[in-house]
DNA sequence: TCGAACCATCGCTGTTGGCGATCGTGTCGA
DNA sequence: TCGACACGATCGCCAACAGCGATGGTTCGA
């Protein structure tokens, strides 16, 4: 069974088409000779003759058995030719890419990563995945965001630092650049204190900082109004700010912090020593560039 | 597209399925090394690597460009090995087979071969049609029976001879032998005059005998009734008599004729220089059969 | 009867498929 | 930390084979 051939098949079908083993020969750029034994080849796998000879200048003919080859040869050669289509279509990009995220982290540049990798590959098949926060792993994911490094079978790449700002109503403090002190035991909104949440909490308490948390939600809409309406002020990492339009809301006003806290960072995982695809490759090209001109715009 | 082999996508699917190369090496009766390089080769015509090496005791891992040529080359092995079947059906006897007829020729002879054919071959596909009388042609049939020996392309066999016989109503003649010149403008029932017939009426001709045809049809019940009906007697062959049932019907007598007409020979033609199915073969050596079962019986 | 159009076959050659042996490498246990 | 594995990769070797050109055998048509 696996001693057939492709290449027997598709001379089998050009003589078929042609009618003649020396013009399927001339199509498929062989020899007479060569096409002949290529027959002869099949025929000695299929146990039996595919064409009928009549000799002189009539053209060859299917035999029964030839015919039942033939019919499955030509399914055969389609699937084959598929099968190379799809590689084809893999080297140029499409495909299939599985991107996990933790929460809210990158809000701001996965949206724009996947447009310019739709933009590029209309094709592609592109699965997003909010993981659970409890178990950062890269499992059988292609990419991963996570805001900060990981530990195990992954490589990575750090796409930015998004420094903390405060996020207050408006009039509530004074100055532009807050004293980190002067949030001890305020009340504050926050997300739920996994990953960098906590990292960041953790850092205010080691400058003797443990603000109030009246209230938790990843959801940063609900966030800015519990500011809104004077419930607390709110620590955040700036891309969520600008994601989610406080700078434009009059009711509120954004602070820096002195001296800063250290900035969220935003890391790029993907399965160490696996092959990634090259829509993989470029998705990582594109969210480097992405959070650079992000940086860069500050 | 087609320097992929199936030997490589076998290999392949089969380290898929072992997590190494070297246990999928045992499996197909290879050494490591081959599969090793059978791999290679199948990278090589699809231009990447389809397995990440981990290296160690580690099982080895589909790249994403893997997945897509073992998925569609799962395909193409079903395909082949759905070809290995067909043709192993094939040669087993089963498949399809034209056969062709005409008119009411070989009433008994066919049905008789198409039971066995289909006793032994519960999976075949015989397909019978009835050709129009005036062009005897093969066509695209595996098997034709006729009434005499056709020219062209044909091979043929002679099944049997099938003498011509004097259908009457009972009491109309009252020799059990009637003389050829008794039958000279009697008035007769007959078969339109095609082939076989024609031929007939041709010998009573040439003994001058010259009965008076008052109705044709191919119906040999038809016939049978205007004999018993008293239109006339008829000049039929014995396998046709039989069929119909004249024999056993006491209104009828059945008259050998002296001298005898030649007789009716029933001809099996399949076409010259094609190759035949082991179905058609076996078909032509079930006629052989079942004509001299016929001849012996007499 | 010859020529033309076929396919089969033969000898040859460069390539390749498969093998055994060896090497490099990563993991795991002592 | 260091061998002892268990892997796959690689090398050299040999037999098998694919493809080629040339030749031969058939059949049909002029």
């Amino acid at each position: 069974m696996t001693d057939l051939e492709l290449r027997h098949l598709a001379a089998m079908a050009a003589i078929a088409e042609e009618g003649s083993f020396g013009r399927a020969a001339a199509r498929l750029g062989y020899t007479q000779s060569t096409v002949s034994q290529q027959i002869a080849a099949l025929e000695r796998s299929v146990n039996g003759p595919v064409f009928d000879r009549p000799g002189g200048p009539r053209a060859v003919r299917l035999t029964p058995l030839g015919a039942i080859v033939l019919e499955h040869g030509r399914e055969l050669l389609a699937k084959a030719a598929a099968l190379a289509e799809a590689v084809d279509r893999f080297h140029a990009g499409d495909g299939r890419i599985d991107i996990g995220t933790f929460q809210s982290v990158s809000t701001v540049i996965l949206p724009v990563v996947v447009r310019r990798l739709r933009d590029e590959h209309p094709g592609c098949d592109i699965r997003l995945s909010e993981e659970e926060p409890d178990t950062p792993q890269i499992g059988d994911l292609d990419l991963l965001f996570y805001d900060g490094p990981l530990d195990g079978e992954v490589e990575y790449v750090k796409l930015l630092d998004d420094p903390y700002l405060l996020v207050a109503k408006h009039g509530a403090f004074s100055r532009n650049a807050v004293p980190l002190k002067q949030l001890d035991g305020a009340p504050m909104v926050a997300w739920p204190s996994i990953c960098g949440q906590r990292r960041m909490e953790e850092a205010l308490a080691r400058s003797d900082t443990n603000p109030k948390v009246v209230f938790r939600t990843a959801g940063n809409e609900m966030l800015l109004s519990m500011v809104r309406a004077g419930m607390g002020s709110a620590v955040l990492p700036r891309l969520a700010i600008q994601a989610a339009g406080a700078e434009s809301d009059d009711r509120l006003r954004i602070h820096e912090l002195r001296p800063a806290l250290p900035p969220r960072e935003i890391y790029l995982h993907w399965p160490r020593g696996r092959t990634q695809s090259p829509l993989a490759q470029r998705a990582i090209a594109i969210a480097i560039e992405v959070a650079a001109d992000l940086a860069k715009k500050k």
